[in-house]
DNA sequence: GACCAGGCACATC
DNA sequence: GATGTGCATGGT
């Protein structure tokens, strides 16, 4: 059974590793918001690619990239990869943000957050990953982020079933923490971070943070 | 050259 | 509701 004391200690360890993640430092809310999409099962190196392609282009606003044409925009966020579908993905957000929001981002984060989560889901797509990285890491809305990483070390650690889907595992890190955008945000670059450097598929776990502790099997890698 | 990377929507059964 | 597939670049 998985407690809050489980997670905690993982927090520890991760954090007394590595120390403190940074995320998103020094970006505005809307390149997070524009990050979150073009990260996609993608490497963030390509995307920042892109975005600085955005950049210096000075594109990189809602109303610039509101009034770019599909196509263009694609070729421009081309090193993000998939960039025909994630140009649309944009340009359904641009249109979502001015409809209700007059493209104003920092209006969005007034909505609730159970409320502004249902309107990023309806949005073509924004999934929930990055509906809850645009809440959390743009927003500082306390919603934990879920992804790959989290799920390879929550069942590694055997904290959840294979069979446990995302709202699942945003449940058990929300059940089990107080209500803090600061530790949700600080988490869950952590476990990006192992993931990246240790927690790999088939990957041993020697010299891992959370080598110490409980594992899964460990010859089925 | 294979494999992977901070997913998502859609078709099909 | 579960399962399979397309989308695409760049680093290792």
């Amino acid at each position: 059974m998985t407690t809050r004391s489980d997670l905690m200690e993982i927090y520890r360890q991760l954090s007394k590793a590595y120390g403190p993640q940074h995320w998103w430092p020094g970006e505005t809310p809307f390149e997070v918001m524009v990050g979150a999409v073009l990260t996609q099962n993608t490497n963030w190196t390509n995307v920042e690619k892109a975005i600085d392609n955005l950049r210096r282009r000075e594109l990189l606003s809602p109303g610039a990239i509101y009034d770019l044409e599909a196509e263009e925009l694609a070729g421009i966020i081309r090193p993000a990869g998939y960039f025909r579908v994630k140009a649309r993905r944009l340009k359904n957000l641009m249109d979502w943000l001015f409809e209700n929001f007059d493209g104003d981002v920092e209006r969005t984060f007034a909505t609730s957050l159970r409320e502004l989560r249902a309107m990023l889901l309806s949005v073509n797509g924004v999934g929930r990953e990055t509906a809850d990285s645009i809440l959390l890491y743009a927003g500082n809305m306390p919603t934990f982020v879920v992804d790959t990483y989290t799920y390879r070390v929550l069942t590694r650690h055997r904290l959840i079933d294979t069979e446990a889907d995302y709202e699942r595992m945003k449940e058990l890190f929300e059940e089990s923490l107080d209500e803090d955008a600061g530790l949700y945000n600080e988490f869950h670059a952590l476990l990006v971070r192992v993931g990246k450097e240790h927690c790999r598929p088939k990957a041993r776990c020697e010299g891992c943070p959370l080598e110490e502790l409980p594992h899964w099997i460990q010859q089925e890698w």
